[in-house]
DNA sequence: TCTATAGTTCGATATAATTCGAACAATAGC
DNA sequence: GCTATTGTTCGAATTATATCGAACTATAGA
């Protein structure tokens, strides 16, 4: 499967990132993945359906939110939280200390 | 005109403020009164129709961003970034420093 | 090659948000 | 009371998002 497209991390949108944020699944996924480090899609469905999974991952890696990249026949995600600091400083430790 | 109702700052959610400041038009408002202190619903309309600026405020005030007051015939509106500092620390000061 | 696994993409439907004019409400000042 | 000023609310049209099944792609392993 070809390789995503991810948004440098300087033309990251502050307005897509929280928008992004704003929704309780997407947010969800993103606390998983600072609780575990890096997950594959599967891991974080939750029962869901696959194709809506896939959506929300597609909004949250052009939002500059997450990378992923191909492993076998998975996805594994990992934040993009290093990256983030840089040009939101704070931000995404502020949202994440907010108790789910 | 009739008070306005403002939630409790603890039943804020984080998903409606995040969801709040990732429209353009609502994050020009709160970083104008980051500046500002308070003004008045049209000192932040910006030639925009006054139904508009008011659905944005009604949006803000509902998710617990903004205070507003009656004063005369106008509307004063404040961020209520204390009481926001209380349960989000570091939010509205990370989102604030993003220049514009 | 065949099958299972892991996701993506498409398309259709449903829901929600934005926008803005028009009508309305409340206050101030004359 | 009349008028201007400020904003709200309503309603309708437009646009955006979410959801999910079905078809598809790509890889791994037998």
């Amino acid at each position: 499967m070809r390789e995503y497209r991810h948004p440098q991390i300087t033309e990251v949108q502050l307005e897509s990132v929280l928008y992004a944020l704003s929704d309780p699944i997407r947010l969800s996924i993103v606390r998983q993945l600072a609780r575990e480090g890096e997950a594959s899609c599967a891991a974080l469905e939750n029962g869901r359906p696959k194709s809506s999974v896939s959506h929300h991952f597609r909004v949250l890696r052009e939002a500059g939110i997450i990378k992923t990249r191909n492993d076998g026949t998975s996805r594994i995600n990992e934040l993009r939280d290093n990256e983030l600091a840089e040009v939101f400083p704070g931000l995404l430790p502020a949202i994440l200390a907010v108790r789910s």
